[in-house]
DNA sequence: AAATATCTACGAATATTTTCGTAGATCAAA
DNA sequence: TTTGATCTACGAAAATATTCGTAGATATTT
């Protein structure tokens, strides 16, 4: 299921931090922004209900843990995006995120490496 | 401002269409799915209020003109989809999108020439 | 001219997401 | 062992977005 805009901001977290309590989490939300403990409990049991995270119930204190793979997750959140707000035209959004972003050689250089990859498989 | 979803959708119509009525828009948008006439009304005149259209009320019937522009709120929602979901790394977006997506010959010809006009700025 | 259709304005019902307060259980400290 | 801190569960308030119904004005048709 698609996370929420909080719920993918926790989803960072997690994948940033790995198994981590709610304690944890609400800490390093806080680092960022005022978040009472209860919002990302609440959050937290909600994502657990949509199946975005597992839980370990072992102790009193419950660890959350991502089972949802971040790859995948921003792949669907990318083509929901592109639907949207390009019309479908993910290479429109392609070329409007190259012009708008600054990009060093090394990443034009492995943009260009992804490029050359999918060419050859194109005509071979 | 920015504009939610709905309202996105019908920027892309009146960005389509150019100055339009209501009644226009609505069936645009029921050509895709059922949408009630005051709906649209509605969204339109929030939309209105918001300064993202402007309105000719010379006639009864009030004609719809998009007033932001399509580039530009492209990228402004891009910046936020960036910083959201892949934690500001627009780099990071492209290739996955790259990766995902089919792209013909011709659009990566035209990344290409884009990534080489950068290359070309940067290290003249 | 009367009946019908179309339009705007606007309040409010729905739906969704986010946030928090309170209660009760468990643990730690005094 | 009593007090205080921390934890979960849960309902519900708050915020935001979407949808629609109704009323009143104007136009169109019969």
């Amino acid at each position: 299921m698609k996370p929420t805009d909080s719920e993918l901001e926790i989803l960072h977290l997690l994948w940033e931090l790995g198994p981590s309590t709610v304690r944890a989490v609400n800490d390093q939300l806080n680092t960022r922004r005022e978040v009472g403990y209860t919002t990302t409990l609440k959050l937290l049991q909600i994502m657990h209900e949509k199946g975005l995270v597992s839980r370990s119930e072992a102790a009193r204190t419950h660890v959350y843990t991502a089972i949802v793979d971040q790859s995948a997750t921003q792949s669907a959140l990318l083509q929901d995006f592109v639907d949207q707000t390009f019309r479908g035209s993910a290479m429109k959004m392609v070329l409007q995120a190259l012009g708008d972003h600054e990009a060093s050689a090394s990443e034009l250089d492995e943009i260009k490496a992804l490029i050359a990859q999918i060419e050859q498989q194109q005509k071979p």
